[in-house]
DNA sequence: ATCCGTAATATGATATTATTACATATTCGA
DNA sequence: TCGAATATGTAATAATATCATATTACGGAT
């Protein structure tokens, strides 16, 4: 099923030293420089990994980056369909998964939908916070207790391929000025 | 569909001196005394909590408690449908829900299915060790883990109110008779 | 240039999972 | 005994996800 596909996940090189590492999504920050810096992962991904970023992948990516939220996979269809793609459930589908498996978004099956990866390159299992009140969705590296988790796992011979962590819960913006919906 | 179990011989039965714990699902063990012990908490909660197991819920956990794998919705109502039970999707639905929202079943995320708690009163978020092969579904304790990520989380003004942590992979059992499908 | 094989896309249909709405029945306490 | 809360039955529908098939785009090899 898997197709062949080539590209090994490099992690030879950390990220630009200078950058912080990807605001925690519900803090105030400059989202212009932290969607550009996932779409440049990308397309340093494209160049040095071959990766095949086509049209509808490309702009499902822009569209995932525009928000620290997951979008089910209808709402970026519609979104897709208005660019002038398909309209068809598989169209959204594809690229989703396409993403997904470069590691460039991620599946939040609590929400059954898909947010943008904003830390490029951390290839850890991440965890996901997200806010029951605004709907952000903060990616917090955790390899750590992805560590640990594997080696509890193991512990009972379980071998883990894949690992998802998701908190369900309220972000501070939303916890202080309560109903004020101010995060994204 | 499998013919109602029988209760193998267990050899590998670890006396039951106070509370043996659960075993991870996937090693040999006695399933009977297994389930037992889950629904004996059931009863107990009855009886010290006030909890309404109606025959719909508590055919739904009986159901959930034959096997060590997640049901999804439709194939509890199924279930539920043979045996006189209504056979619309809110009859499963409402039943699963209550049974988890009192811990006495799992909503496996990973799966869109339901799985019963066979590690009742842990009271803390599990662990869910998923095979990819013979879909049996495992609960490891993880308070330590849980803590640790609550901790981690509020460390960025974030709190946590619910959390699932699943990893999907392969059980010792499949790992070892690689396609022989002995696991649960 | 032409051919061929693979990957990607479009589209229609179908399958699976989940919710809403409302009517009826039961339980439980004033 | 009445009324409120809870539980169940049923129909309809929404939301999510996959399948099947045909077509197109794009390599590399003739
Ligand atoms: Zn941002
Ligand atoms: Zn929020
Ligand atoms: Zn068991
Ligand atoms: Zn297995």
């Amino acid at each position: 099923m898997t197709p062949p596909d080539t590209t090994p996940p490099d992690r030879t090189r950390r990220n630009r030293a200078d950058e912080p590492p990807s605001q925690p999504a519900f803090v105030e920050h400059d989202h212009h420089a932290c969607s550009g810096r996932a779409l440049e992962h990308a397309e340093r991904m494209v160049r040095e990994a071959g990766l095949r970023l086509t049209p509808v992948r490309r702009r499902t990516l822009e569209i995932l980056l525009e928000e620290h939220r997951a979008l089910g996979a209808y709402d970026v269809l519609a979104r897709l369909a208005e660019d002038g793609f398909g309209n068809q459930p598989p169209v959204a589908y594809r690229a989703l998964d396409y993403l997904v498996e470069k590691g460039l978004a991620h599946r939040i099956r609590r929400l059954n939908a898909f947010a943008a990866c904003m830390a490029p390159g951390h290839e850890g299992a991440p965890v996901f916070l997200i806010c029951g009140e605004c709907g952000c969705v903060a990616e917090l590296p955790a390899e750590d207790i992805a560590g640990r988790l594997a080696a509890a796992a193991g512990g009972v011979g379980f071998s883990v391929e894949r690992l998802s962590i998701e908190a369900k819960g309220t972000c501070p913006s939303c916890r202080d000025n309560a109903g004020g919906r101010t995060c994204p």
